[in-house]
DNA sequence: TTGTATGCGTTATCAA
DNA sequence: TTGATAACGCATACAA
């Protein structure tokens, strides 16, 4: 304020904090952002005082340029909306903040194209890494994703992908096809003989995972999958896929399996809209263990994923330098709601 | 590839790119990220390739040291898993998208200490905006946010917020008031005549304005508002405050409104698990319209806020440079559902 | 421990 | 139109 020199548009640089205090910008850069802290105390104090009167924030681009990276690690989700990815991206924000890194977050819109055009732009900020949580697909790999991938990764960069992935990639182990198929068998285990499963397009790996999973568990427990449905991974796609199934004639006691919870209340609404009665006449299950599902009633019956505990660990293997490759799964746990009463 | 003084674990930069087309810095800048296109095509070709080739990314960091201003706008919510956040956020990142800005997000977890701070934190990135969507509250200005905010905009950034707040901050307008208000009416007219309103805490502005529009709607069209209850701005804030009110006793037709939906649907479990039915017993409303309240049964009366639409308007606001102080709000509209069925 | 000087990848000014 | 070159704000190797 005293200083002529400095005009109020623009923000106080280490260097005006430097002349403030009396010292060196070396000085001054050491005590305020620097990691190894060799400064006298007085200087310390003189430079705190300095930055405090200024009201200095330390330009992170400007770091960024120097150290070559950013603090910061980018998110790439489908649809923030859902709240799938919302709790995945408040468990990488938990960590981030716990790291000291900023977010940043990209749509990706289940379009290939679009995700390796987002990879190609988030590069470009020079982030410590990068969580991919959007659904890969086979057809990632033709839009090209895996060299831009690769790319950033050479240059020192951490890619970390949900579920497994080729390549020199980190990734949070989650078992979806065992998840799928403890659930498979729990149901079997209540009665339930014949299933219909609503899933996504083929090729989306979690998708094909759930799918294959819980044919095996529910064909081991003495049931029958009569048909899987594609359909995407939205409630609109669920509803939409659900009043088609209704149409073409499901039997009483038949048991709808989702593919995620998002898509397992679209189908129960539509089973609702129809007349038909959740539970007894219609049964439905899903994945993930989403709030509404607990909220809605009867209660959706599905495979509990510990999202924000997901988001974290991937977080966490941006970070940490000794990151344990084969570390367990996170467990899974079944739960039985009233969707799915025990069938006698 | 063939040249041996770049390393693979260094990222093209402008300077490879610039010799690899044998041309200098300043033509490279000019074609691939400068606004000014004065190249001739010859050279610009031979730049495109040798990008291409290299594999070119902009640093973006640079960028923003040399420019002054990074390509970012800043996202402050409360809770990402929020769907309320999730949806708004969704509009701001489609807009970002278009604008060419990346979304960096922070979570303020509804602590203004920690706003401020997180606040400070974005400033370092020279943001383009920042947009606050979290609930102001009047100890934000306790915690010194309005200097930072001041600071930021001193600097040349834009300021952002949902609802009106004072000072050189543009702001989306959404009328909480009316749109309660509004609510209350139609609830009044639809025969109910003793309510219960539970909201956030004193002096958050978006909770004191549904409390008061409601009240004014509820009590103009003939209705009683018996108490205003405290609670959080959670689902499982609003689980409690409804196992409360019940204990307390809650005479049947009496109407609870929640402060927001997500609220409201605690509140609606809170009444089932107690044993209650919702409707002709205990009718409940909420706020916002999130996606959850389309799909419990019965379905959520409420006040129906295009959040992706808010979301995108905000992003706008950060970008025109001919924003609108006075636009008129966005519409807000009330959507009667079964937890309120007509009494009389 | 402190300061000087150089570099980080871009942009932008000014000559050519 | 194109090309040197000086910023941009900060980190850091090296010298003092």
């Amino acid at each position: 304020m005293s200083d002529p020199t400095r005009t109020t548009r623009t923000a106080a640089t280490l260097h005006d904090v430097a002349r403030e205090a009396g010292v060196s910008l070396a000085t001054a850069s050491r005590v305020l952002n620097g990691s190894t802290r060799k400064v006298a105390e007085s200087y310390r104090e003189r430079v705190q005082a300095a930055a405090d009167k200024l009201g200095y924030t330390a330009n992170l681009s400007a770091q960024a340029t120097a150290r070559g990276t950013a603090a910061i690690v980018a998110l790439l989700v489908a649809d923030i909306a859902d709240p799938y990815f919302g709790q995945l991206a408040s468990g990488v924000a938990r960590g981030a903040d716990e790291a000291g890194l900023v977010v940043t977050i990209a749509i990706t819109e289940r379009d290939p194209q679009r995700e390796v055009r987002l990879v190609r732009a988030l590069r470009g900020q020079r982030p410590r890494g990068l969580i991919l949580a959007a659904s890969r697909t086979d057809e990632n790999d033709a839009a090209g994703l895996a060299p831009e991938l690769e790319a950033f990764a050479a240059n020192g960069g951490r890619v970390v992908a949900l579920g497994r992935v080729a390549g020199d990639i980190r990734s949070v182990p989650l078992d979806n096809h065992a998840g799928a198929a403890a659930l498979g068998a729990r149901l079997a285990g209540l009665g339930y003989r014949d299933a219909v499963i609503v899933g996504a397009a083929e090729g989306i790996r979690t998708s094909d995972d759930r799918i294959a999973g819980f044919a095996a568990g529910f064909g081991g427990g003495g049931g029958t999958v009569r048909e899987i449905v594609r359909g995407g991974f939205t409630r609109d796609a669920g509803y939409e896929t659900g009043v088609r199934l209704l149409e073409d004639g499901l039997a009483e006691g038949t048991l709808v399996f989702g593919i995620s919870d998002v898509v397992a209340i679209g189908i129960m609404s539509a089973v609702r809209d129809a007349g038909r009665s959740i539970g007894d006449d219609i049964a439905v299950a899903g994945f993930d263990d989403i709030a509404t599902g607990r909220d809605i009633r009867p209660g959706l019956t599905t495979v509990r994923v510990p999202l924000e505990e997901l988001g974290h660990r991937a977080l966490r293997a941006v970070v940490d330098e000794d990151w344990d490759a084969d570390q367990a799964p996170l467990p899974l746990e079944v739960i039985v709601r009233g969707s799915t009463p025990p069938r006698s």
